[in-house]
DNA sequence: TTCCCGATGACAACCGATTGCCAAATGTTG
DNA sequence: CAACATTTGGCAATCGGTTGTCATCGGGAA
């Protein structure tokens, strides 16, 4: 822990060392990078002086010349969507444990968007983590044939994904309410671009077949609360005592409109959300809703991600990982009112 | 939009367009950048190669080159705290705007890997943006000199920064409380590092003063809805009838805790937040809180941060930024209950 | 026609690392 | 002591751009 020279404001390079221990600067590099290919003390001396300098290896030059950037792209729809934060936490810490940088990107729920981030992204990162993605399947299948990918919460085949099990949590979201006594449900879909959506509502159709009750699906709602409101009127409108929504997002909002329309919740008419995102525990009524290891499938993806990129540890990478979920039962679910 | 050569996975560079038109990748260099420097026509020809190989620059390679790396580094304590999610949404847009890429660090609440992350960003990014800094006066001061930086609350001189207002809303927030009858009253504090809780602590006890009334801080507590719990039964035990918390999360935290007490808010205990985070409106009962103009705090700070970048144009760039906070009244603050 | 000057484009050095290749130094063996 | 195997360390090319310097070309003025 060195006092570094006054004044000296420029980061230290490889030459700075090179030259301080009269060396070439190939050595210096060798000396920190690759372990036995120098001599032992040479090296000992090499780190003292890195360590006096204050060396840390520009990454540019470093991505430049060995064509790897020590970073990942994580395109996100939507940062302000706080289904992301736990998500994203996770990448972050697993990423750093491994000594990557996180590049985070919101693509604002655009297909063209993420499109020319990956693109983009494609040269300035060594892989991507890409949530939700809007792309066809087509089009996430070409690019991750340019640049490792791992998707979440988007299933195509030949593209390494981590998918969180909503659509089986489904069906024990459907019981609960049956068990309440609901015949008449409503799912409340999400936008059309949304693989999980479709597939929360085939596992939801199926389901509701199966056991003999009536769930129609209302929407599509943007992923916002304020589309809540939109689809709170939906669901009165519709005559349903019980409905399911695409995401917390939307079942806090309904959660608003139905308080400002003097509709009773759960007496009146049953929420479900998903996700169970911040704010699920302490809405009013609080959220009854879906909940799932959000921060460790953003570990798993950068798991699966490194696995791809450095192919010499562990033999066999799982192509696709399911993240279980489970039904966390709070306040907005509630025995269908016998007299309206 | 010509199609490109199928099998051509790797980027074009200069050197394939230079080829391409029979020139020096110098001169495709000056025709991409500086416009004047080459013909006319000759940079007609190169920019329609440009296209038809769908070149993209190589940022580490500009970088490396130039010095510049385009990049700019938005440091915040804690990614999962709502309050950054507008700020990151803020400098993000403003950043994509002006063709600036937004390198995102959860700093932990460390002064530490704060430190070590400004001097990695030293070498990645053209500038910092640091929020709510740990650091003391000195280092922040001595890292502002090595690369440009702005503050978000954090107030050094020599510092350029933005100050979101909160101690000026303090005021309004306890003439509030006292207009509703409550003459004792708690400050919930925050981090002791936390330079916003210092100021609005000593507005707030220079205006309890001014006003006669009984003030005290209670504290400190950590910024998280989990720390709610304690600064409840801080709060009942000393026994006061109203708190002014550090943040939302501290403000909804307690909230949980004195529903679960059964402690009714705001007949037995009124509650008021800071920051208006997302939650804040749906929370039981919906939180009294001082809000501000986040997203617009990010998008400031970015301005000022290019300015500095890039002196050229308009002349005076402020060093200092006030945003502006008001009081916003919602149901977590009532008249104080005259038998209890 | 001659001279001069500005516009233009090419060459080459350089940014800070990595890495292939080879020479020097070392140690071992016959 | 010579021949050989094995480290060890340095040279130089390379990644993809930027930028200083200079030669060339053309046109306008004297």
């Amino acid at each position: 822990m060195a006092m570094q020279a006054a004044g000296t404001d420029r980061p230290a390079t490889i030459h700075d060392i090179a030259a301080l221990c009269g060396v070439a600067a190939s050595t210096v590099s060798r000396a920190l990078s690759t372990p036995g290919r120098v001599n032992i003390r040479t090296r000992a001396r090499i780190e003292a002086a890195a360590a006096e300098l204050n060396y840390t290896p520009n990454s540019q030059a470093k991505a430049l010349s060995s064509g790897r950037t020590g970073a990942v792209g994580v395109l996100v729809p939507d940062i302000t969507n706080p289904f992301y934060f736990d998500l994203i936490r996770g990448t972050q810490l697993q990423l750093k444990a491994a000594g990557y940088t996180q590049l985070l990107v919101d693509t604002e729920e655009s297909d063209e968007v993420e499109a020319s981030s990956m693109e983009q992204l494609r040269k300035s990162a060594d892989g991507i983590i890409v949530t939700a993605s809007r792309l066809s399947d087509e089009a996430l299948l070409a690019a991750a044939a340019k640049v490792p990918i791992v998707a979440i919460n988007r299933d195509v085949v030949g593209v390494p994904a981590v998918v969180i099990d909503t659509p089986s949590a489904t069906s024990q979201a459907l019981d609960h309410l049956i068990s309440l006594g609901h015949t008449r449900i409503a799912y409340m879909a999400g936008p059309i671009t949304s693989q999980s959506s479709t597939l929360r509502w085939n596992a939801l159709a199926a389901a509701a077949e199966d056991r003999g009750v009536d769930v129609r699906r209302l929407g599509p709602f943007a992923p916002k609360t304020q589309s809540g409101a939109a689809a709170a009127d939906a669901a009165v409108h519709s005559g349903v005592t019980a409905c399911i929504a695409f995401n917390d997002l939307i079942a806090i909002g309904m959660l608003q409109r139905l308080r400002e329309r003097g509709i009773r919740v759960p007496e009146d008419m049953s929420v479900v959300g998903c996700d169970d995102i911040f704010g699920a525990d302490f809405c009013n009524p609080p959220l009854t809703t879906m909940a799932s290891p959000i921060e460790q499938a953003g570990r798993v993806a950068v798991s699966m991600l490194l696995a791809q990129l450095n192919p010499l540890a562990g033999g066999g990478s799982r192509s696709r990982s399911l993240m279980p979920t489970h039904l966390t039962v709070r306040g907005s679910t509630g025995p269908v009112n016998a007299a309206p």
